[in-house]
Order: structure tokens, then sequence, then C-alpha cells
DNA sequence: CATTATACTGTATATATATTCAGTATTTAT
DNA sequence: ATAAATACTGAATATATATACAGTATAATG
């Protein structure tokens, strides 16, 4: 992918906020009074660039035939599968615990991690997450004091803070003060 | 939300089909070619039964103005545009501001909101926003006391905890103790 | 230094497209 | 029984739109 020049990321933008305010791809005249050229022929070229280094395609003769080419959704982001916090046993990516699968740039969340978890319950109040939140969940060995981690007690699953003692006495928290420590 | 005949439900699916493979609406002919129609009078009116029944919106006279209301969209999520920080000004849905566009569920921040905005400063660091962080912005007149807002003083745009004492006294709290309130 | 790419204004035009009007026929409500 | 909705064909037309052509100017490139 070649670079793009500012003024035609400008235009690009403008396009995909058009498609996602009206459903459908600017006119030419669209994008001029978007961006306030005043000839048609400032976004026809810009539009002529975008297509050459690859960033759209344009339908010939066709009334905004203006697609897209590499979307966030394919270039950026990865899919990520929702979980629904399942009764009894541990949360799996078994298909039959999966929500739904969603696409989201994995750099938005700061660290990475391997797919969602749906709160039920308030145990975690205090620490901002809250009844049908979606938690980001990363699979690890490497649990430190402090941290937030998925716990399965008998046939429950919960979120708690995690604090190890001894190496047999393991505490959880809530972040909740109605809820007492176990 | 009316009852949809068989035609009807066929110009429909013709429309979201049409738009997955090329990312634009269809004409009135472009239907009556997928579904074998002999004047494009038959694709507007089924056209205007479909708006009549809220299932599209038609944007008067403009070419492939069709829009799907309420999409049952197998496609994840809506497009959010990122929009930085500017330096003057309020932060607009503007083209000039917007950095980039991204795909998200609209429920994935539990309630509904607008834009996405890039935090510059550590003015809100208690409250978990940090530098570069994004946060999802709602644009609404309905500002309660104790919620987070979006203030512009004179030049900058700053993040800060919303608190009216009196109709013109307005406290502008940030959540970091190195910081002063307003 | 010539060439190419970028970034525009301004005008013109062929055609792509929405939209109206005139019909015909069948089915569904009132 | 009469009106209204559905489901079309076929033709006509105003206009929305892409797109070419003619310029101007600046920056980058080789």
């Amino acid at each position: 992918m070649k670079d793009i020049t500012s003024q035609q990321n400008k235009v690009l933008n403008c396009i995909q906020v058009y498609i996602k305010k009206t459903g459908f791809p600017p006119t030419r005249a669209d994008i001029c009074k978007e961006l306030g050229f005043k000839s048609p022929n400032s976004a026809e070229t810009h539009l002529r660039a975008l297509e050459k280094k690859g960033f759209i395609s344009i339908e010939s003769g066709t009334s905004r035939g203006i697609s897209i080419i590499n979307p966030e959704i394919e270039s950026v982001g990865d899919d990520y599968p929702i979980i629904g916090l399942v009764a009894a046993g541990s949360p799996t990516l078994a298909s039959e615990n999966v929500e739904k699968v969603f696409n989201c740039p994995p750099s938005f969340f700061g660290s990475d991690f391997d797919y969602f978890l749906r709160v039920r319950g308030l145990s975690m109040k205090d620490a901002g997450i809250m009844e049908d939140d979606l938690i980001a969940v990363k699979k690890t060995q490497d649990i430190r004091n402090g941290d937030i981690v998925i716990a399965r007690i008998d046939d429950e699953v919960t979120v708690k803070y995690f604090h190890r003692y001894s190496p047999k006495i393991v505490h959880l928290q809530p972040a909740n003060e109605d809820f007492n420590d176990i």
C-alpha cells in the first residue's frame, strides 16, 4: 500500500463518514461540499489518486460507484468471540458458548487478549465492571497479586481480584462492599 | 413493523445483497435486472411500499439513495469515526478532524454513542482515562452532575467531571490529584 | 531542467437515474 | 361492491452525476 497524502486521507475519511451517515457513497459534488472544494474535478482527481493507490475502487459510469477497498475490518482488526458466562464449567472457546464474533482492532485495549466475556452479577461493581459489561480476557499462566481473574469455584464462574498468600491459600476478593471475600 | 410481502422481501434482499457485493445501493434498473422486472417502475413501487412500511428510507432526488433502516446486519458493527482532540474549537464530525473510521458493535459500550475522541494529557488519570486512550462520546443536552464531559474552555478542549452548582456556576473537576479544579 | 504528482478552479456535456404518467390485472379489505 | 393495495409493462422526462477539457500553481524527483 502506497503512501497516502493528507488531502487524500481527508477525502477517504469523508467518504467513510458519508457512508456511515447516509448509507450510500457520496458524489463528487458531495465530497466538494463536505471538504469545501469548488470544483467537482478536485474530488475527481483525488478519487483517481485513491483508486490508483488501492484505497478505493470506482465503478466507471456509475453514480456513487465508490467502494472502500480495505476497510478497517480486514486490515487492522481481528475477530474476537464473545462468550457468555456459563453456569457450570469454565468458559471455553467451544462454539456453543460463543454469543457472536465481532471485529475489533487488537490495539484497542492496549494489551492483547483472547476473547470477550459477558459479565453476570455485580461482584466487581466497584472496579467499574457492571452487569452485562464485556471484559477482554487473556488466557495466561502468569498471574500476579492484584490482577483481576476469571475464577471457577466448583461450578460457578466469577470475576475477582486475585491474591495468593501461600502456595495453597488463594484469596479471591470481589470489588463490591456488599460481597464477602472467599 | 408491518408485514412484508414475498415480492417486497425479494426486493429487500436484493438491495442488501447488492450493497454487500458492490458497496453501494442499486438503482431501480439494477433491481429490475436482478429480479427480472422489465419496467423500472416495478422496482419503484416496491421501493415505495418498503419505505412506507419502514424497512428502507429513500433520499428523494438522489441516485442510489436507498438505505436499509433496521439492518439485520450480519456485518458485525457500525463504523465510528475517531476524532483527534483539536487545539481550537469544539470537536465536530467535520471530516477534517477525523483520524480514521473503525468498526465496532454499537452495543459494545452499553449505551449508544456518536464517535471516539483521542485523549491528550492526563487530567482524567484517576478515572482510568489515560493519554492516547479513545473515549466513546455521545452528543447530548442531557447532562447530570458527576457525568464526565468534553468541555471547551476558550480554545482548549478537555475532559472533566461536571458539577453544576447554580445556573451560571459550573465546576469542572479533573480526576487527577495533581491538577486543580476549574 | 524537464517531468511527474499534487491540488486546485471553472465550464461543459453525455448519460445515468429518479420519477411521473398511462395502462392492465389480481388480490385483499371494508 | 367498492376501494385500496399489490404487481406488473411501457414510455417519457427532468435532473443528478460522472467525466472530459482547459487552465493555474506548487512541490517533489530523476
